[in-house]
DNA sequence: ATGCAGGCTTGATCTGGGTCAATGCCGGAA
DNA sequence: TTCCGGCATTGACCCAGATCAAGCCTGCAT
């Protein structure tokens, strides 16, 4: 049947894009390697087909083979405690690792649940800690994202430590717009793919408390929500509810600082 | 030359103990690393002399330059947020790594400070990321060291986004007891080198909450308290109030599951 | 179309722990 | 010895946000 055939070779999500032909290879592991050299990160790399959403993409106590780069959707990765509440660790975009964390005890401390339909880069561990005994660029890289993550969990300490409630969810929001916008989506109009549940695990808030707080920021005319969707109305005032000197994601735009 | 040998075998925390004769590198950078490698990562390696307590070994926007492991002593690390208030992220013990979170940025995001006299041993990164190309060992054990930090930092979310007060220093309590263990040192009665600001900062925490539960635990029978010291009574029912599935520090002792 | 389930909103109430304030204690400087 | 400054403890009060409890919307399955 050539129908079979012909079903793979399509869209921007194409299962088998390449790292060089990916839109990604920009935020990616990629970033860094020569491009003569990112075929044979390319080769080691197994793109999986798409994980539909709620499908787990590995669960705690996993043995740890690979790390997975996000292609197409988004997943969460979270711990459950033995009173059976969720913490959420993050939400993970297009472009972003996860499975870092296992790498030490050689099995998943997290699981990793598809908040969309998702599609993942799975890159098996041991090839690629021996390939980046080959590529200069590729071992920096790997160890700039693996210090960028230490750097956002710290982030999140703050966060989780000492902000109130609505600084939070300024922040989350302010910190979802960056990310959406860096990867060349609008900046101040996107989908949440996660639940107000979702949120609140992620803040250390109750789903109620998120939910009035969506409420109250639309009443103050910081945004539009419509269930998943969010338009930021006064990006700026959100900031200072934030209470953080936010990135402008004027400078985050212009790449000024980022990566090399 | 026996006489350059010689010069190295003094105290134990004499300024210049090599790796290979220093106490802790069963448990710092050069675990895994081969015996005879050892010298090539000692190479590199500067050694400080100690840091009177107070002083930063490193503030928050400071050019990345080198990686640092304890060697003796302790350190906080912490971001001032600009309501002034500090979010400690860490105290560091003898064997561990600081600096981490740097080198994504090429900037410290946090600053270091010394609890206690404390002596460092500084690691150029550069050169570092330059040996760890040589020595399979060394980049394993930096990646296993990243992770772990990664996987702590997600720990201590864990109890900044759904704990207690009660269970956050139950748990902190029974996390230094097993790091002091670790380190040969008593599992049941130890010295905070911080103070209960500190505490308070890390865990989320007015010191006064911090203050209180401290005496409560003493009435309670769990443990006994005087100014810096503390002595463990009851670690098991401790456990118990940190809500956690405590490694037992026995598991911890035989290094059941520890590294490799 | 109908019903149902899962998610979201909104209201009412309660409480853990923050804040403010006073007092106590120890250790170092003179 | 005394004084002083930085910690630590303890008490009284209060509030942000959790919890409990309806009710609601929307999309899917029958």
């Amino acid at each position: 049947m050539p129908t079979r055939k012909l079903e793979k070779v399509v869209s921007l999500h194409d299962i088998r894009v390449a790292c060089l032909e990916c839109s990604l290879n920009e935020i990616c592991l990629p970033v860094g390697v020569d491009a003569d050299d990112i075929e044979q990160l390319d080769a080691i790399i197994d793109r999986k087909r798409p994980l539909p959403r709620g499908d787990h993409l590995f669960r705690a106590g996993d043995a740890f083979k690979s790390i997975f780069a996000v292609r197409a959707g988004s997943l969460k990765t979270y711990a459950t405690s033995q009173s059976g509440q969720e913490q959420v660790m993050g939400f993970h975009l297009p472009g972003e690792l996860v499975g870092l964390d296992a790498i030490a005890r050689n099995a998943h401390p997290l699981s990793a649940r598809a908040l969309e339909t998702t599609s993942v880069c799975e890159i098996p561990f041991t090839d690629l800690e021996e390939l980046s005994m080959q590529l200069p660029g590729l071992q920096r890289e790997l160890l700039r994202v693996m210090s960028r993550e230490i750097h956002d969990d710290e982030q999140n300490m703050v966060i989780l430590g000492q902000k109130s409630a609505e600084e939070r969810l300024a922040a989350f929001l302010i910190g979802l717009s960056n990310r959406f916008h860096r990867r060349g989506f609008s900046a101040s109009q996107f989908n949440l793919s996660m639940s107000r549940g979702d949120i609140g695990d992620y803040l250390g808030l109750a789903l109620e408390t998120v939910s009035r707080l969506f409420t109250r920021f639309q009443n103050d005319g910081l945004l539009r929500v419509d269930r998943k969707h969010i338009e930021l109305l006064n990006r700026d005032r959100l900031c200072l509810f934030s209470g953080a000197r936010c990135h402008q994601h004027q400078a985050e735009t212009a790449k000024s600082s980022r990566s090399n």
